[in-house]
DNA sequence: GACGAATTAGACAAGACTGTCTAATTTTGT
DNA sequence: ACAAAATTAGACAGTCTTGTCTAATTCGTC
């Protein structure tokens, strides 16, 4: 090779920007062909780098594997604390900020790339790493799950729902919210924007009906509809 | 094929037998492994037999990877139709008979080895086999949340319940009742029967708030508890 | 007991992958 | 501009895996 001028990308790229193009590449072919199927010679030419940069970068290909976990699951945790923190504590419209708040989890917490791709490692490769992904648990969902759950029972102190219990709550209208893109995210791919909305509307009016002060409005409405049919 | 007389023991198994015998150790050791990392010796292994007779009963790996994913997708189908032919269309008390039915969903269905198994091969290996995994979704839960949409449909016309759009419940009334093993199940592992019982409790009086024709007893009391604490 | 089909263990070629090494080139800091 | 550090392409040994082949053995059935 007689590289005269770079005839890759633009202009070289820093060394962290390549640490960071490993990761990122690793993240997505890890997350394709699983880790006994991905291949390094790949991840580098992904990553635009050779070989050995990425084995200077991480030792070996777990080390690799580990990095990934961890770099996915930071950014995950940072992205759904910030997405908590706008969760309506004073809501003109109820139904409607919470369908907001949902539809804002969905996009920035569990359809977005990173969220797509650590629940993809952790469903194929959790076995393999039990401490890495205790590590993930204690410091996701555990800590998630108590922050969403202080939010409700706020909103129910302020009275606006009726909750018995803060934890099942919090858990219950995550699972509502995604329950009609259940299917797709098992496959791995990414619902367009209409489901996501469809799923937030029907998981945030059933939360509501079973948790707020009395039947939503939509719901009688759609009631008479039904009996009228 | 007349097994006259089957030796199921150590003794040496029929044609048939080993056939059985292969798909379910490779079914074990994909999940286990994936597909790439699966290796044929060790399937051979786990299920007793040589390697070439592996290649005997299916020509390559690929092939049997498919035939796996055939074998637990009609086991699946079959337990989940038997399952929601127990559905209480007839309930003498919703709340119990719906608790009952969704700890038989769970544990037929869900937590057992071929429900684990079944959704591991789709998370994992579902992006490389579409036209595999299309036919199982159809064939899956296409039909499935059919057949249990209609059951809901006949308890709310029969009076039991208020639902505006019975498919949405049904995959709302699935959500709830796993909502508390979604850890778990992304992790692989099994639950345990209380954790079982206890996300179906808390599931179905959700599910009862939202779409029974009044909140449950065991709701109002829980909130008489609160307020008095 | 005997015959054909199935099974077994093992060898084998072909290919893929990991991780190391080297020598040349490029980037970065000063 | 210069020296140190990083990067690159490529070769390489060692290992593993798949799928085929063969020759010996065992099984099912008459």
């Amino acid at each position: 090779m007689k590289p005269g001028v770079s005839p890759d990308t633009f202009p070289p790229r820093s060394h962290e920007a390549k640490r960071i193009s490993v990761v990122e590449a690793a993240a997505s072919v890890f997350c394709r062909e699983g880790f006994a199927g991905a291949n390094i010679d790949l991840i580098a030419a992904e990553a635009g780098v050779s070989r050995q940069t990425v084995y200077n970068h991480h030792r070996d290909k777990e080390k690799l594997f580990v990095a990934v976990v961890r770099d996915l699951t930071e950014r995950c945790n940072a992205g759904t604390f910030a997405t908590i923190a706008t969760f309506p504590d004073q809501p003109s419209n109820l139904e409607a900020d919470l369908i907001g708040f949902a539809m804002r989890m969905n996009r920035n917490c569990i359809c977005n790339r990173d969220g797509r791709f650590l629940r993809k490692l952790i469903q194929t490769e959790g076995e393999r790493y039990p401490e890495l992904f205790a590590e993930w648990r204690e410091q996701g969902p555990g800590r998630t799950w108590s922050a969403l759950a202080a939010r409700f029972a706020r909103l129910a102190y302020a009275g606006h729902l009726l909750i018995q219990d803060p934890d099942v709550a919090a858990r219950q209208f995550l699972a509502l919210i995604n329950a009609e893109l259940q299917i797709t995210f098992m496959l791995g791919g990414t619902p367009p924007d209409d489901e996501v909305l469809q799923s937030a509307t029907n998981g945030v009016r059933t939360f509501l009906n079973a948790f707020g002060r009395q039947k939503s409005a939509s719901h009688a409405a759609k009631r008479s509809a039904l009996v009228s049919a």
